[in-house]
DNA sequence: TTAAGGTCTGACAGCGCTGTCAGAGTCAAG
DNA sequence: CTTGACTCTGACAGCGCTGTCAGACCTTAA
């Protein structure tokens, strides 16, 4: 599939798409004449990319994941360092979790204070 | 109270502490050699905007907020017109939250796969 | 063949936020 | 008075992300 299917598909833009590809998230195949080639497959990753991003995660972050959940090889070793990574990233995402919480009650107690109108 | 002291007791850089005069969200008195004097209320106002921050919330919108709840003087109208901006932020930091969940358990389901270690 | 629309690369710019540096003035304690 | 810590302004730069533009090539359908 080309860059423009993947992108309806994701609802990722092709300025994006071509940006993941730049940070080592995404490596499609090319065509004779260089066209960008996705694999079906792609769309999983690319809507998992997205979640994790929306998540407040960088790009290089959610590289490491990719690498060892894609379980590319005998790749085991790399995961043993990952824990570390991934129980930060579970800790981080709780706290602005948290902090989304407390955001939603200050906002709340506004609109209450205000008048519901 | 001078700015460093402001700083030391938010937790929020000096630099930043301009930057939100700048946006216009603090406005501290001056002394007479051009040292910004901040009243003591302003520790929790600097708070305040932190947490909207930490929800993801610009600096310009948090200022919409602040306007109206700090209640200077009859300013009633303006409340009017910021409903619909507080329950659209309401409505984003849901969407936000609910992003979080996700990206927490895709992240605990990514760590149990590799095995708690 | 021609025209329209998709794609390529590379560069530039902007967003909001943040740090840092330079050069100057201020303040408090010795 | 001198020194060291604090403050001022203004500018520059970086982060990660995103859009846009230019100039070229490819593909498809009329």
């Amino acid at each position: 599939m080309k860059i423009g299917e993947l992108s309806k598909r994701t609802g990722v833009s092709i300025r994006m798409l071509r940006y993941y590809e730049a940070e080592g998230l995404l490596k499609p195949g090319r065509t004779e004449s260089g066209y960008r080639d996705y694999d079906m497959a792609e769309v999983r990753t690319v809507e998992r990319i997205k979640l994790l991003g929306a998540g407040g995660m960088t790009l290089p972050t959610i590289l490491q994941f990719l690498a060892c959940v894609r379980g590319e090889g005998p790749i085991f070793e790399p995961c043993d360092e990952l824990r570390v990574t991934l129980r930060q990233q579970i800790r981080l995402v709780e706290e602005k979790t948290e902090k989304l919480a407390q955001n939603h009650n200050v906002l709340t107690s506004f609109l209450a204070e205000i008048g519901e109108g």
